[in-house]
DNA sequence: TGTGATGTTGAATG
DNA sequence: GCATTCAACATCAC
């Protein structure tokens, strides 16, 4: 369920699992999953190298190769990691596998194939021209608010463009709107400096308490909205209202949360 | 059986 | 340039 906080524990996942050991192949079942070479170049690219590092932007999380060279990974929908050794652990929708020395496997695992893998030359230049927006958790608060200026967009259309800001997803955004009390589909021109500050905030705390308990979303505080997000119904602060917004199902408490328009 | 799903992109429209 | 809407991508679960 790759948001910010579900990359970023990918992120941890393959940096203890998939560093320092060379790659003596890359089984590809789905050359379409490979988007910006061939499948062939693909291997032969990352054949004989091993990953140093890893770096993360938003949901874009990328491999550092010793060479100087990087792997994107974007998870897309329902993108995941699997280490592995033995065959009968190979993940059920597995569209390629790194191959490393000591027999180790990192399987990639996408049912809906919405994933998106490249080969980068340089990753300064590649987020320079994708537009990609700063990372959620990195912005200053200044930056975010600078931001909505001279906006019409819904606060929800702000915190899910990742050329503005790279990381917030659908449930998270909702989760955001949720906490801070505003309906989602509120224009960001109508938000005084101070709500925005608020969202601001909450955007932070949500992400990283995410981050502390590893996207594993049973472990969310109880008073998170998320639980409530999964039909209409009435939660124990109103009745919950769906709404397409921004282009996407969104989720909200009527009353609780304020419209500003 | 039809519908929609945590994401992104591109085209078309205003 | 900006905002919105829609379709497409491919598959699965309800």
């Amino acid at each position: 369920m790759p948001e910010l906080p579900e990359v970023n524990t990918f992120k941890k996942y393959f940096e203890g699992t998939s560093l320092r050991q060379k790659i003596v192949d890359v089984s590809i079942s789905d050359d379409k999953i490979i988007r910006n070479i061939s499948a062939q170049e693909f291997v032969n690219r990352l054949t004989g190298k091993s990953f140093s590092a890893s770096s993360r932007r938003g949901k874009y999380m990328f491999g550092h190769l010793d060479n100087g060279t990087f792997v994107l990974f974007h998870f897309g929908m329902t993108g995941d990691f699997k280490y592995y050794f033995e065959e009968e652990d190979r993940p059920k929708h597995e569209r390629f596998h790194i191959l490393f020395e000591g027999g180790g496997k990192l399987g990639f695992d996408c049912p809906r194939k919405f994933a998106r893998i490249e080969f980068i030359e340089n990753l300064k230049t590649y987020i320079k021209e994708l537009g990609l927006g700063e990372d959620a958790l990195i912005i200053q608060e200044g930056d975010f608010i600078e931001m909505m200026n001279g906006r019409t967009t819904s606060i929800k259309g702000f915190l899910l463009n990742q050329k503005l800001l790279a990381g917030v997803g659908n449930l998270y955004a909702d989760e955001i709107c949720y906490q801070t009390r505003v309906y989602p589909g509120s224009r960001v021109n109508k938000l005084s400096v101070r709500k925005k500050k608020e969202i601001f905030a909450a955007m932070q705390s949500i992400l990283n308490t995410a981050i502390d308990r590893t996207a594993h979303y049973k472990d969310y505080p109880d008073d998170w909205f998320w639980k409530w997000r999964t039909k209409e119904g009435t939660s124990e602060k109103g009745k919950i209202l769906v709404e397409k917004i921004a282009g996407r199902t969104t989720y909200f408490v009527k009353g609780w949360q304020r419209k500003y328009m």
